[in-house]
DNA sequence: GCAATAACCGATAAAAGATTCGGTATTCAT
DNA sequence: ATGAATACCGAATCTTTTATCGGTTATTGC
């Protein structure tokens, strides 16, 4: 993590909440812990798109900002967990509005998408 | 707009909601719309942490995905103004949850930042 | 004519964010 | 003891996004 050099103004509820859910993984992530895919080389696993180290990256933030919690067991293989906290529930509404949303208008967004790579 | 070097997978709904509408101004610019500040310089008084350039830049992609129309009348003063589309409408029931989530939890994720701060 | 306002665009700089790569440490199975 | 799997971390690099700046065009009011 690191401090931004420029500051950003979080009067607003929609910047608040970009600033912890709005990174490119984070999202996938809450969504992957949230079907059972508890330890970074399973959230790793089932959304291959993305390396180890940024999903280890975003989890680090994610605990900072108590979205989630981590549970270490020492025994092999060896075992952490990642679980949703209440405020990481919290947010669980409305990635299912959002992944609905997307889903709904994925193929008028690709659409789009392919033109632009027409024209490149 | 430009075309990336590395491939996104769009075949989740929350990367497609992320591409349309997860800049970091356009769900402010879709809220302020929203709240009838519909001309480019009416929404970068009414958000002035954001550059005109930037709004400029947004609406163009916002357009783009028919997220907002555009209309321009040529009296003076020039008037453009910038209207949301159904698609458009439908993403604000999803703005509205998250600002109120931003804003519920604004307390606890300014604290965070703040200690962020301090250390570096 | 000149300042002010509006909309917009191109180029480039800067910042933010993501990726790559190599490393550590542990434990188990062979 | 070697290799595979897990969880991490640091640093450099690259990509993507945003910011800055200067420019254009057009119209009105002075």
């Amino acid at each position: 993590m690191y401090t931004k050099k420029i500051e950003e103004d979080l009067n607003c509820g929609l910047r608040i909440g970009f600033k912890i859910f709005g990174g490119k993984w984070k999202m996938c992530i809450l969504d992957a812990i949230n079907n059972g895919f508890t330890r970074p080389a399973e959230i790793y696993r089932s959304m291959p798109d993305a390396t180890l180290r940024v999903i280890e990256m975003q989890l680090a933030e994610l605990l900072y900002f108590g979205v989630v919690d981590k549970y270490s067991e020492d025994v092999y293989p060896k075992k952490t967990e990642y679980r949703l906290t209440n405020l990481g529930k919290s947010i669980l509404p409305i990635l299912s509005q959002i992944d609905k949303w997307g889903t709904e208008h994925s193929a008028f967004v690709k659409e789009r998408l392919q033109e632009l790579d027409e024209v490149q």
